[in-house]
DNA sequence: TAAATTAGCGTACAAATGTACGCTCAACTT
DNA sequence: AAGTTGAGCGTACATTTGTACGCTAATTTA
């Protein structure tokens, strides 16, 4: 890559970088201006032109980069699973500290979920669908469930571990002991559930 | 009441209606200008702060009169079940209906759930907490839950619910269907899980 | 009836925003 | 070596925003 093209690329993540930065309990990406981002990242507001279309299409590339960042460290915790011990306390530890090391992704993927441009919304779903599907086709093959099962449950977890991880960015890290707990005891509700149905169906064929 | 306050409340009605008439799936509260909420009110911007100190409050009110407005259509909905029928059909079909007939209600709780105010955020959990701990002491009641047990039942239903609910948002009736039949099941999923952890403890003792 | 209160208005202003336009000059292409 | 490209800049402008200030006129109070 060229000098030209490696300094070019180098702005583009000052961009990124300075809207992650830039996120906060207090700030959404939506309430950020061009200028701002602009002005942290250390280039005249026009010259954002160059890299991103507007603001959404920075955004969602944020969104992108953040729900690749949340997968890789998911799955590389679920390594540490495989060595043994509760597939489910495991998870939910490594999902608290993905959440306490990387507030700002899980931030805005979180807050455009709910957000204002469709396109938004649709990117983070989307994100959240790798989540589910992954876990739905382990649980699949793991627990032997009917698909549609298995996707109804893979669902709940999800939904389950993202609320509650939206409620963890509030607490102190005290409270978040509290918190997993709770959310350990909701997974396994699913899971035992899950099982008593997938059992009821089976007995009655 | 005088002639005078009665108007008064009347204007204050008109500024609340006219924010929650501008709320869509385009636009959220926070994108709001006091401007626009006074120009679609009809009066003039300055006359806002007769009423109230900012936007901020402004907001807070929407989220306690919605959450009201919700809760009373909740609770109509529940007698119906007391007839009989599957209690978490009939809610399930409830919620939906109520979500149809107050989007924008829906949309302001949904989305200041995850918002930039702290004030706004704790009034949005202030909502859902009284929605979680009616439905705990019903299940501790109905089906002799020990009280933690039931909380983390009647968390984990009314996530599930209100993240169904976001999603139901963006799509068309007969999509919804489908969806509802898919929270039914994580419903029960999560009633017949917790209810074999209930059992699992009593038989221990 | 006289005085006090106050909802609503119009004017005014400073601050911030997105973005159009044209320039420069270093990097790349031919 | 000569020509082309394009990242970054500065200037400029129209819009929109929140809100300070003082007035009016109708209602309320005394």
């Amino acid at each position: 890559m060229g000098v030209r093209a490696q300094q070019k690329e180098k702005t583009r993540r000052a961009l990124v970088d300075a809207a992650f930065n830039q996120l906060s309990a207090e700030r959404s990406f939506s309430s950020l201006s061009l200028r701002e981002v602009a002005r942290e990242a250390g280039i005249a507001p026009t010259s954002f032109y160059r890299h991103f279309k507007d603001m959404n299409e920075l955004g969602l590339t944020m969104v992108d980069e953040g729900g690749l960042t949340l997968r890789q460290m998911m799955r590389k915790g679920r390594q540490r699973a495989e060595a043994g011990g509760s597939v489910i306390r495991i998870s939910v530890d490594t999902f608290i500290e993905v959440l306490e090391s990387n507030p700002n992704v899980f931030r805005i993927l979180l807050h455009e979920r709910s957000g204002t441009s469709a396109a938004f919304r649709a990117a983070v779903e989307r994100e959240i669908e790798h989540f589910i599907s992954e876990l739905a086709h382990y649980t699949e093959a793991q627990a032997n469930r009917t698909p549609d099962l298995a996707r109804a449950q893979a669902e709940a977890l999800v939904i389950l571990v993202f609320n509650a991880g939206a409620s963890a960015l509030d607490l102190k890290r005290s409270e978040r002991k509290a918190l997993a707990d709770q959310l350990v005891l909701q997974l396994r509700m699913v899971a035992t559930g899950a099982e008593a149905l997938q059992q009821k169906m089976d007995n009655r064929t």
